[in-house]
RNA sequence: GGCGACAUCGCCAAGUGGUAAGGCAAAGGUCUGCAAAAUCUUUAUCCCCGGUUCGAAUCCGGGUGUCGCCUCCA
């Protein structure tokens, strides 16, 4: 198994620091809003990592915090006029209700960056008494000079973030690139105790804080998204290491942006997509095959004629179940040499970093190859393969649900006929409509807006 | 200004030195009352220019173009 380590840059070969077992932590959500449907490229991806390493066998333990104190929410608390911590439950309700219609397994922890606050201020004492923070009039800071390997991840130099021109004026900072371990509190502002005063963590801290709790000092794998490569992983890694010398994680994992129609993604540019509602018109294998289909790490266009030919891809598997009658076929075998040589296959392209795409077209394979041999063995590799990456998790309630959602469409399709017929004044068959509707339970009601239609039971 | 990524068939996308996977779309054949589905067949020399090599989409140099990070952001 070949890993693309961001600390390296170059894919490595993954060992798992304890032998069977895979400790995994992955940037979640700040909840301040729904998620986008670029998080959503982030949490699907991790969540195919998690399966695949289930899939391979290995005892995973997933984390994925949620932060729920940062500046966001309290903008977003003045807006909608609540306290930040019903934004939060707010949020992180709206969270796991769409990560779940996502077919996203949760991790084995969702920890909230509110209940480690205590956990945090010990962390930052520490690196205060190593020399490592300094306070300014109640905010505290890291000192990125004093940490020698500052920039490794992300591969800058502290002196070029000095000239570079964004980096922002705050004279209370010995270097501009050091940043907040404890923000002091303004009024109205939800706030903690402390040594240094009422205030509240950084946002980096909670990750650190969190997932060596949950995992260790030094755990497999960190994830998130490319652009949390700098500044949040990198001042991650400076305080994790400051404190104890250790590494915080042995593998860095980063995925691609997402991009509308080859722009970036932004509220300003009108092309901001929430998951919520792409979902309402695309369901979640649509979703995960159009990102699947492309590597992790490079950047993905997001269009709709693209989720649209996903969704045609994503349907051919369905036929086939259809067709086939799952679940009433009978029970798998042994595979044989060409199965398990498509296996391997399979295994080989994730095992490459997570080559989705190649891994997909396996799947492809396998069903051409049940079209022609009528192997049911097939059907299973199927799903099993598919399965590791999140798909044909509930094989039934599609099959189901594609039935109800079309059945609407059919009372339609008939409604329109008959107004057809209507128009031709051919009585007896528009007749014939309302009456065979009502024979199964529809009644139809004209009126002069249209043709209504219920249920009656 | 600094750093980085990418450019492969109409569209999406694998492929990182050995002669271009897969999906969608399209065309034609089989099947069918007609359609749909299925099935068979067809469709690329890889942005441009140089170089290295027996051999390059794959390596090197130079262009051109697109995008990202350097500020909260997956």
């Amino acid at each position: 198994m070949k890993i693309f380590n961001t600390m390296k840059k170059r894919k490595e070969e993954f060992v798992p620091i304890e032998a069977g077992k895979l400790k995994m932590y992955a940037c979640g959500p700040t909840v301040y809003n729904y998620f986008h449907i670029g998080n959503a490229r982030a949490f699907l991806f991790f969540d195919v990592v998690r399966r695949y390493f289930e899939f391979l066998g290995y005892d995973v333990t997933y984390v994925q915090n949620i932060t729920d104190i940062e500046d966001k929410l309290i903008k977003q608390s003045q807006e909608e006029k609540l306290p930040v911590s019903k934004i939060a439950e707010k949020y992180i309700k709206a969270f796991l209700k769409d990560t779940k219609a996502l077919g996203i397994k949760p991790a084995d922890h969702l920890p909230r960056a509110t209940e480690y606050i205590n956990e945090m201020i010990k962390l930052i004492q520490k690196l205060e008494k190593k020399g490592f923070a300094y306070q300014v009039d109640g905010d505290v800071y890291f000192s990125v000079s004093d940490f020698k390997e500052y920039g490794k991840l992300s591969g800058k130099k502290i002196d070029e973030l000095k000239t570079g021109a964004r980096v922002d004026e705050n004279k209370n900072k010995k270097h501009p690139a050091d940043f907040t371990l404890w923000k002091k509190a303004k009024p109205q502002e939800p706030n903690w105790e402390s040594p240094w005063g009422k205030g509240r963590p950084g946002w980096h801290t909670e990750c650190v804080v969190m997932s060596r709790t949950l995992l260790g000092e030094t755990f497999d794998i960190h994830g998130g998204g490319n652009d949390l490569i700098f500044p949040h992983h990198e001042n991650e890694i400076a305080q994790a290491q400051a404190s104890t010398g250790k590494a915080l994680a042995k593998y860095w994992m980063h995925n691609g942006y997402l991009n509308i129609e080859g722009e970036k993604m932004s509220k300003s540019l009108n092309n901001f997509f929430t998951t919520r509602d792409i979902l309402k018109k695309y369901d979640q294998e649509t979703i995960r095959f159009f990102f699947l289909s492309k590597h992790y790490r490079s950047p993905i266009d997001f269009n709709e004629d693209i989720l649209i030919e996903s969704r045609k891809a994503v349907n051919g598997f369905y036929q086939l179940f259809k067709e086939v009658d799952y679940p009433h076929i009978s029970s798998k075998h042994e595979y044989d040499e060409q199965q398990k040589d498509l296996k391997k296959k399979f295994i080989a392209a994730m095992d490459d970093d997570f080559n989705t795409a190649k891994a997909i077209s396996y799947l492809f394979e396998i069903l051409k190859l049940y079209r022609k041999l009528k192997d049911v063995n097939l059907i299973y590799l199927l799903i099993e393969l598919g399965q590791s990456l999140g798909f044909f998790q509930n094989i039934e309630d599609r099959l189901q649900k594609n039935l109800n959602d079309i059945s609407e469409e059919l009372v339609k399709l008939l409604i329109d006929y008959r107004k057809q017929f209507k128009r031709e004044k051919r009585w007896e068959w528009a007749d014939r409509i309302r009456a065979d509707l009502k024979e199964i339970g529809i009644q139809l009601r004209d009126t002069s807006e249209g043709t209504d239609w219920e249920l009656q039971e």
